[in-house]
DNA sequence: TTCAATCGTTTAATTTTTTGGACGAATAAA
DNA sequence: TTTATTCGTCCAAAAAATTAAACGATTGAA
């Protein structure tokens, strides 16, 4: 059944919706680039990443809390140092089902 | 090589900024929900897109925009009538890549 | 040719997002 | 306690994205 498709289709989207928007950003993209190419144990200091993006704290501070908030990264706080690090593992495997389901809609349709 | 992979990474997101911005979106994202809801065949007319997305023409015709230039969309002009339909397979195998790649190194470093 | 229909573009206004200075909170060291 | 460090938040300004009215182009019908 075609609706069933879309309609699963619609609420995979809704639910990656965040994701999308979070890293449809190319000073996101840019942070997460910086952390992947950092070490993932401990993670990544906010003034390291501001280094690293030539970004001013308040910015990285924003694109963080959207990143954040969007269940891609963790923090992980150490006195008065947060570790910020790639946690994304549920969220990619999401994306990764929206995309399988829409290229199932596809191929069906050629 | 670590440095291997995420210079791999850093690429194979270049390669998929385009997509990502314009899929980071939820109005372009209702257009692909109403694009996967109709009928691939010939696609859906701009006025049809733009009913049902409640959105004047010129705002539907700038997100076709981004979207067409991002290559997820197509069209076919037939008379007057510009139909738009879904041609997002390269991309989504590509963009299917790099959700893989992230997953790879994250897996290597838990 | 003239008229109607469909659609893209241009432009200015609105809205949203992003940015950085100033400030405050929390922790640790002196 | 006092001082220094790290970081988030607030807020106003700047930048970017979005929007719709007006206009123009193209096609087909009358």
């Amino acid at each position: 059944m075609k609706h069933e498709v879309t309609a699963n289709l619609a609420a995979e989207f809704k639910k990656n919706q965040k994701v999308l928007t979070a890293i449809g950003d190319e000073t996101r993209q840019a942070i997460l680039m910086a952390l992947i190419q950092g070490q993932q144990d401990p993670g990544m200091r906010v003034g390291e990443i501001k280094e690293k993006t030539h970004l001013s704290r308040p910015a990285v501070s924003h694109h963080l809390k959207i990143l954040k908030e969007a269940q891609i990264i963790s923090l992980r706080k150490e006195g008065t140092m947060n570790y910020y690090h790639l946690d994304a593992k549920s969220k990619l495997k999401s994306l990764k089902n929206l995309v399988d389901q829409i290229e199932m809609l596809l191929s069906q349709c050629e």
